[in-house]
DNA sequence: ACGCGAACATACTCGGCAGTATGTCCTCGC
DNA sequence: GCGAGGACATACTGCCGAGTATGTTCGCGT
């Protein structure tokens, strides 16, 4: 029985990076049950494993969460970060950022899911003190994503092509009807990249509008 | 304007409602900790009791979350439901629905927080049958509680006062960004009820911009 | 002044989960 | 073709936490 299973797994796999299935499978089983409720079993059973897997690559359970929780903040910066600096007026970027966000709520949802969870880990968390160093570190780059969209508000009422409102309060208005998408948004069967950027398109018509100049 | 205030128990300092407590108390640590996480000694513990005393009110650690929950929806129906049977517009009816949500948020953090916990739970959750009958009942309530600003919505582009948007995709967007404010306000030493309402006041003028008309 | 039940406290059980220790297979360098 | 280490699986341990069983105290009606 043993060697069936060995068999199968090194048969159907040739090596996209074992590491980032186990990461992958984590996001999900800690968007769907919650972090503590999570046992690492579960994430192994996810994955048609066992714990010697997870623990393989992961030294333990917060390290995972921590590992998942970087992810998120990577792929943000990565797809809706980087258009702070782009071309047009303030009210253009903030437009294009607030785009690539909410299609990252809903593409990579496992993994921004677990974002949010992180923050009360954070505001409330009794971890040790090892790990609240590297959980103020992710914080930090939080913060510093958030920074973008306020430093585009405040650019949008310099420039004029938004109204003059208070950037870290708008910010956060902003970011909260864009999160909330990962908390509604599901799948649906056999939908495009195309529905969701209609879909995100909607959304940021609706969300701006209160903003704009 | 029925205040049917007759004189119910002069005193309550006889009994003020023990249950009450423990109810707050969980619904603090649940939000602090996470509901997995949070141990019914821990709920004890903040109440400065053993888990005696909870269990003597709560049959289970899912009843008592579940009645946390029902408590934050009866709380938001309260204060901000009403609302959608008002003078005015659809525009100014909702104006007050969001104003008040807002003031929940803010002054009933820990039971909101934790509506939030309880969507959860209902879409990925696997709990007993018994508890997904009372889970789908709670579901319900929420869900009405939406469908009230989903009608205004409506109404709104019905009276002209609105936008005629997807009624749905507007809810979503406008709860998303004043549930939010659960998610990161956090209550200022010396803080009265007088900024809360300005704060408030701010949030929904920026919020609502987008679906005037 | 007595019994009775509400409102707890105390003292257990028992299953589940994080973490570990050790074994096994397969690959790759040499 | 062989030793070493990477990539897991298996088999444990120890603790923590939900739930229970059983006191104990106090107020209240009679």
């Amino acid at each position: 029985m043993p060697a069936d299973m060995q068999a199968t797994a090194a048969n159907d796999l040739i090596s996209p990076d074992r590491r980032e299935e186990v990461l992958a499978a984590a996001a999900e089983c800690f968007m769907r049950r919650g972090y503590e409720a999570t046992s690492m079993d579960d994430v192994a059973d996810a994955l048609g494993a066992t714990k010697g897997r997870v623990y393989h690559h992961f030294r333990s359970k917060p390290e995972l969460f921590f590992e998942v929780f970087r992810r998120a903040i990577f792929i943000l910066i990565r797809e809706a970060g980087v258009h702070e600096t782009g071309p047009g007026h303030a009210a253009d970027r903030l437009r294009r950022m607030a785009r690539a966000h909410i299609l990252c709520m809903m593409e990579t949802q496992a993994f921004q899911r677990n974002l949010t969870l992180g923050v009360d880990l954070y505001r409330f968390g009794e971890t040790s003190e090892e790990h609240k160093a590297t959980l103020e570190d992710l914080m930090n780059l939080r913060r510093g994503y958030e920074d973008a969209f306020r430093r585009t508000f405040a650019a949008g009422a310099a420039d004029g092509s938004m109204k003059a409102l208070d950037p870290s309060l708008a910010m956060r208005t902003l970011l909260g009807a864009i999160n909330w998408v990962a908390v509604w948004y599901s799948p649906r069967a056999g939908e495009t990249r195309a529905h969701r950027e209609k879909l995100a398109e909607e959304i940021v018509a609706q969300v701006l509008g209160g903003y704009l100049a």
